[in-house]
DNA sequence: CTGAAAGCGCTAACAT
DNA sequence: ATGTTAGCGCTTTCAG
């Protein structure tokens, strides 16, 4: 094990009285060749005896392939969304031998990103964007440069090819079925103005609306401009003209519903007596906060597991499909 | 760019007019080899013309590393924490033009596990181990067979070599000193009957009560078995035999306190105004409770980049530090 | 100051 | 059914 005297399938060859490149056939059984079964059980008996484990950067170098993927994801993301995606990534990568490169996102020149100098110098195959905000300068420069990438759920909508998207539509319905009717139509959206993402959001909550036959009521949206102190603001000033807050509100992320707890404790609104709360995404807190958040939820792992499945289809120039898209789920917890 | 027409040191000098040697001298700066200046602008003018990235795996096989680290955690840890942790060690990784490869910590055997399969086969030059639970055989291991290793923040005491720890005395002594200051004696210690670290926590709680000249008291020591449901318990039955919480409470984790602003709340007892609290550990959440979570934090970004500082001391059999300690911070916010 | 050549450990086309 | 051999792209003695 020792770096020094490391065994090598020459060591290999010699111990099993063979030739190297017998040792090679039996360790990677490779297809259309035959080997006789006692030189096999020979090869795999002196693999053993000196503990040989191949080099894989060798192996790396012959077969010109970097055994790696690059996975890049925003430091601004919500962490434990990453991780779970990178779980389902690992999953996926791992009965393939390859490995998982963190790369950061954060350059100023594109050529110039962690990730294509890697891929550039060798040192991943492809790339696995997860919650990555990606310019279209970065998406052209990966097509153009024919730089195999999948892309997990990112700002962009099905208009690029290798993307893992999701769709919350199904799930949105159900909450919101599950909102009105044990709440009645005191139900307000609230969310913030922004990119693609959030308008989606918004979107599906119009079309559930619609679906639903529900009545649209523009005081029963709160929005506001992204900013910190944004949601608390409108909040207040929703609270301040009606002096309580709706029935029941959807917000477009985990983050402005639990401020929507924060405000209700702070007010002695109780949740969900008197306010019902549902968030959108998935953190690892909503289990801490009081009461513990409903809300509608990716399939991470999934995403993960599934984007690699994608990239490795893309590196193997199969077919493959160009836009997969899963379903979110509604989880009921405490706040609905 | 195209995998099939990737240029090479070859085709560079081939370009620059000189041999192969040169060029590898020019572009890795090899010192106490003289070039002539003409030389090596004409070397770094072809290599910019022909958009010449280095093969790193090629240079890996002939420099026989890796320059790859692979960094271990348990997916149990709070993936907050890690990726913070994570952040820091790519800094050090960064300048070294290193890469960080994921491994998980699961696997039946230890010869078997991911971070030792990809060492004995070339892919990792070293390990670092992230909030990661290990035992006694695999650091026994990875000593015997002479594997690189770092260990941030384990359940392991001082006890091992190449270790970051942390040492969160100084900080639980200044909370500690402001919570009786501003609150007064009815102060509370709130934590799980469990490992190392729990005990190490409680003995640091102990021992500054003792510096700062504060009576033990039993009954405000809450203490319970590690099960999901202890710790409300634990609470409710304080509750019940007082009436209310004490004054002030240090909690062990900020898992805990969490859990007490979450209990605090469904009492209607206020926080800080009736009850304050004190969290010891970092989340990305301390900032969404009601109110903010005060709390007593390590230094995480930092022990990441230390840790891999002190890998590569290692790597390079450089003397080095074999244990270093970095101090916790007190950090305060709206509940205490 | 620079070039020629060997070789890292592996695979695969070709030969036997 | 197995061995021979030629590289993959790089670094690094050793020669000049």
């Amino acid at each position: 094990m020792d770096k020094c005297k490391r065994v090598s399938s020459k060591d290999v060859a010699k111990e099993a009285g063979v030739s190297q490149a017998t040792v090679s056939y039996v360790l990677n059984n490779v297809e259309g060749v035959k080997i006789k079964p006692e030189t096999r059980e020979a090869v795999l008996e002196a693999a053993k005896k000196l503990n040989y484990h191949p080099n894989l950067i060798a192996k790396s170098m012959r077969l010109r392939k970097a055994m790696s993927i690059g996975v890049v994801s925003d430091k601004s993301m919500s962490s434990y969304m990453t991780m779970n995606v990178l779980e389902g990534v690992r999953d996926a990568l791992l009965s393939r031998n390859y490995t998982m490169t963190l790369c950061s996102n954060k350059s100023e020149d594109i050529e110039s990103a962690e990730y294509i100098r890697y891929y550039s110098s060798n040192r991943i195959d492809g790339i696995i964007f997860v919650f990555t905000k990606l310019s279209e300068e970065q998406i052209n420069y990966l097509i153009e440069n024919n730089i195999p990438y999948v892309v997990i759920h990112t700002n962009f909508g099905n208009e690029i090819s290798h993307m893992v998207n999701t769709n919350m539509e199904e799930a949105v319905h159900e909450a919101i079925k599950q909102l009105v009717e044990s709440y009645g139509t005191d139900f307000a959206y609230f969310g913030v103005h922004a990119g693609r993402l959030e308008n989606m959001r918004y979107n599906t909550y119009l079309k559930t609306l619609d679906k639903l036959g529900l009545e649209f009521k523009e005081d029963k949206v709160l929005k506001f401009e992204t900013n910190e102190e944004g949601a608390i603001e409108t909040l207040e000033e929703y609270y301040r003209k009606n002096t309580t807050l709706p029935r029941s509100i959807l917000c477009d992320s985990a983050y402005l519903a639990l401020n929507v707890l924060k405000f209700a404790a702070q007010k002695g609104i109780r949740v969900p007596e008197q306010t019902a709360v549902i968030g959108i995404g998935t953190t690892n807190f909503t289990a801490f906060s009081y009461p513990s958040l409903s809300a509608i939820e990716a399939p991470l792992a999934r995403m993960g597991y599934i984007g690699c499945d994608m990239l490795f289809d893309v590196l193997e120039n199969k077919p493959g499909q160009d836009v997969i898209v899963l379903k979110w789920e509604y989880i009921q917890r405490g706040s609905s």
